[in-house]
DNA sequence: AATTAAGTGGGGAGAAGTGGGTATATCCAT
DNA sequence: ATGGATATACCCACTTCTCCCCACTTAATT
């Protein structure tokens, strides 16, 4: 299960490390694509295999959701960890999640997301306002 | 069951003690992750997988759902304890909780809470001054 | 007073993140 | 097809951080 917040840097050339804590569980080979809210996923590719069969096996539903389901899969690129653990991003992608220099690397379940430093920054702030009370939410899981 | 209130300090290293009256229970693996009011929770392993499970059963469709999801996964780190029982912590989760050097430490049932001293004190006083109110509460739940 | 346990501090080995050089492959224009 | 430019893969080097170990201090216990 992928955790934790990750402070990276692309390089001239594009290249990404993934976390070495998640580097096991990510396997060699790995699969990003367009996510939501403008960042990156990159899904091991066991866990995506899985996923793609599901999304295309999907009933045509709700047109937004078909349309972003169709830029996710069309989006994606499977791509080799190097020996120090770091992928490349495709243009289109680090153009799609407007990455600069410095990005975030978070882990969720299962999967990582990159993002833009600053609108990682920005997401959180806006989220810990919004769910400023966390109480509320967990009461709601019933772990309380 | 973690009780009791514990003074410690973060050193140069960002490394916090736990109450050495904890460690049996807290086990050698934990996970650290943003709590309420701006402190840290901190869980045993098993605990926390059993929160995560829940956590990844809501759906993901709704906004809040979702940012509220990314701020606890990626909020959370797992951290083993050193020899001497302490945990390191993250950055970005030592700038949440506005940790100086000085941090109390709680057992709340489940999990301990790491907070700013300062802060501590604070929210301390305030439910002091309202602890007569709490006893109405508890009176109302039929506890006394 | 001596011994033990807990909290704190710091040195050092190794790992992780980052940057860059070079060779091979790919593409485009000549 | 050929040459040049661009891109990718692989390798190595440097820096920083993390983790492990040891030592000192204080407090509690015998």
């Amino acid at each position: 299960m992928f955790i934790g917040e990750y402070q990276h840097t692309i390089d001239l050339k594009k290249r990404v490390a993934m976390p070495s804590k998640c580097r096991v569980e990510l396997g060699k080979k790995v699969v990003i694509t367009r996510g939501m809210d403008k960042c990156l996923f990159v899904y091991p590719m066991k866990t995506w295999e899985k996923l793609a069969e599901k999304l295309g096996s999907l009933p045509v539903g709700e047109s937004g959701t078909r349309s972003f389901i169709r830029l996710m899969l069309a989006g994606a690129a499977d791509v080799d960890l190097d020996k120090q653990g770091r992928i490349l991003i495709p243009d289109y992608l680090k153009e799609y999640a407007g990455l600069k220099k410095d990005v975030t690397v978070a882990g969720l379940f299962d999967r990582l997301e990159v993002w833009d430093k600053s609108k990682w920054n920005v997401y959180k702030n806006k989220a810990e306002k919004s769910s400023d009370d966390i109480a509320e939410q967990l009461g709601k899981l019933g772990v309380y």
